[in-house]
DNA sequence: GTAGGGTTAG
């Protein structure tokens, strides 16, 4: 317990400091105001200082539900468990987070105790279980299998309990099955729509996620703010700019709250479909900004190429008071390799386990072995794929191969293309690649018997393309 | 008074 108390300092514009407030409801009610796990720290340590939490018992319903809401399982198991005697909704609030947090058994252990402690659940009670089962691939009381039977046994139609299968349908992959039980629903509410559209944008199927925009208008269900974030991200994925920019439209014109969520959707859009500027505009007068948000704007200026923007954003990032975690350093690493800043990348790849202790995951190892091959420093990446834990994939191969065909590194290039043949045998585009290799390094014979193969074995090669939407239509472009 | 959602190496 004494470890919640453990208060970091914040920014004083974000302190959150109650003087004599600390006894009225609006001290409780800003639980919900928070936008990080330090706020909630710092208000449940003055609640703890102020006697609040011991005598107003909805100031620990909130702090847990605050806690739940932010997957931070362990704070939230510290106050449920000095509970008196938890109702309905505090089970509720608790096995929810716990499904959302991922901790699926204990999730399903709850809901027995709930049921132990003669408690009736309500259609939220169901939605978090069925959604507990639906994630747990494990045969506990709940695989899949379990949830549809715990779905048979309700007589009537439960939207809430139906939309809960369709995410877990999704969530495997199996979009068939979640599109039938959306087809069959006779009542569809705006998360039905909502986890259909996110089921689509997960699985990589963007087009049809934006083509259901139009459907849920005509059905008289106004999109809430999780559709227009998966739509959102639909169009980055496509680089739709037109269809982004009406969302954009959609969202001034009804009002919807811009959420920290909603606003970084948008500038991920902006970003990928080639308006950097927008997003930057928007990213610039955000009030509030989380890890992600960082993370989108400083990924966007990597691929552009901006390194030393991604290294001032970076610093911006640190002196507000947010801690970067692996996707800013695989943004940070790739700016760097885009942009050939080797020591800058080196360092950061260093600062990254030593000063802020993350374990280098193979999308690092790929950035550094891409910006060593870039820049011809192919001892140091022969070195590093050789130092790394795990073995490399094919991502790692291909990359040393690209940059051996550069630099003319005829040894390691077939060292990689030797590895690319075990992981990845029927891709034509490896076999096109060594064989420009060879032929580069005057190996005629060598980069004839790589088209021969091509050739003999039938493979498919894809060359570079990029898409353009010019007056709402998409054009695509290909090199060669 | 409880859903749902945003970033990542070639």
């Amino acid at each position: 317990m004494a470890s919640c108390l453990a208060v970091s300092p914040l920014p004083m514009e974000r302190n959150l400091l109650l003087t004599t407030s600390t006894r009225t409801p609006d001290a409780i009610s800003s639980l919900r105001m928070c936008h990080s796990f330090q706020e909630v720290k710092q208000l449940h340590a003055q609640f703890v200082v102020s006697g609040l939490l011991g005598y107003n018992p909805l100031c620990a319903r909130r702090l847990l539900e605050a806690y739940a809401t932010m997957s931070q399982i362990y704070y939230a198991v510290s106050i449920f468990e000095r509970m008196p005697s938890p109702d309905v909704f505090v089970y509720n609030t608790m096995i929810r987070g716990l499904t959302m947090g991922k901790f699926l058994h204990d999730s399903l252990l709850l809901y027995k105790e709930f049921l132990f402690g003669y408690l009736v659940p309500d259609n939220y009670t169901y939605t978090f279980v069925l959604k507990a089962c639906s994630h747990l691939k494990a045969p506990f009381e709940g695989s899949i299998h379990d949830a549809e039977r715990v779905l048979g046994e309700f007589s009537e139609e439960n939207t809430l309990a139906k939309n809960a299968m369709i995410s877990g349908y999704l969530s495997e992959g199996r979009v068939d099955k979640a599109r039938r039980m959306f087809d069959n629903m006779t009542a569809r509410d705006a998360a039905s729509w909502s986890a259909l559209i996110a089921g689509y944008t997960k699985n990589g199927m963007h087009t049809e996620a934006l083509a259901l925009f139009p459907d849920m208008m005509v059905s008289q269900i106004l999109p809430n703010e999780a559709a227009l974030v998966s739509l959102l991200s639909s169009c980055g994925q496509l680089g739709t700019l037109h269809q982004g920019r009406w969302v954009h439209g959609y969202i001034d014109k009804t009002r919807v709250l811009m959420s920290t969520k909603l606003t970084t959707a948008l500038i991920d859009m902006y970003a990928k479909c080639g308006s950097i500027e927008c997003g930057y505009g928007l990213f610039q007068k955000m009030a509030w900004r989380d890890v992600v948000t960082w993370g989108v704007m400083i990924s966007a200026f990597a691929i552009y190429g901006h390194a030393s923007k991604c290294f001032h954003l970076f610093d911006e990032m640190l002196a507000d008071g947010i801690r970067p975690n692996e996707v800013i350093f695989v943004a940070i690493l790739s700016a760097c390799s885009h942009a050939g800043c080797v020591e800058e990348g080196r360092q950061y790849f260093i600062q990254m386990e030593h000063g802020f202790g993350i374990k280098p995951s193979i999308e690092h190892y790929g950035c550094m072995v891409d910006l060593l091959g870039r820049a011809g420093l192919l001892a140091d990446a022969e070195e590093l794929i050789n130092s790394m834990p795990e073995q490399p994939n094919s991502i790692i191969w291909g990359s040393l191969l690209s940059a051996c065909r550069t630099h003319n590194d005829l040894r390691r290039g077939t060292w990689a293309f030797e590895k690319l043949m075990e992981l990845e045998p029927t891709s034509g585009d490896r076999y096109k690649l060594a064989g420009l290799m060879f032929a580069n390094a005057g190996e005629k014979e060598e980069a004839a018997k790589m088209r021969k193969m091509i050739h003999e074995k039938e493979m498919e090669t894809t060359c570079g393309s990029s898409f353009i939407e010019v007056e709402g239509a998409v054009h695509e472009f290909t090199a060669g």
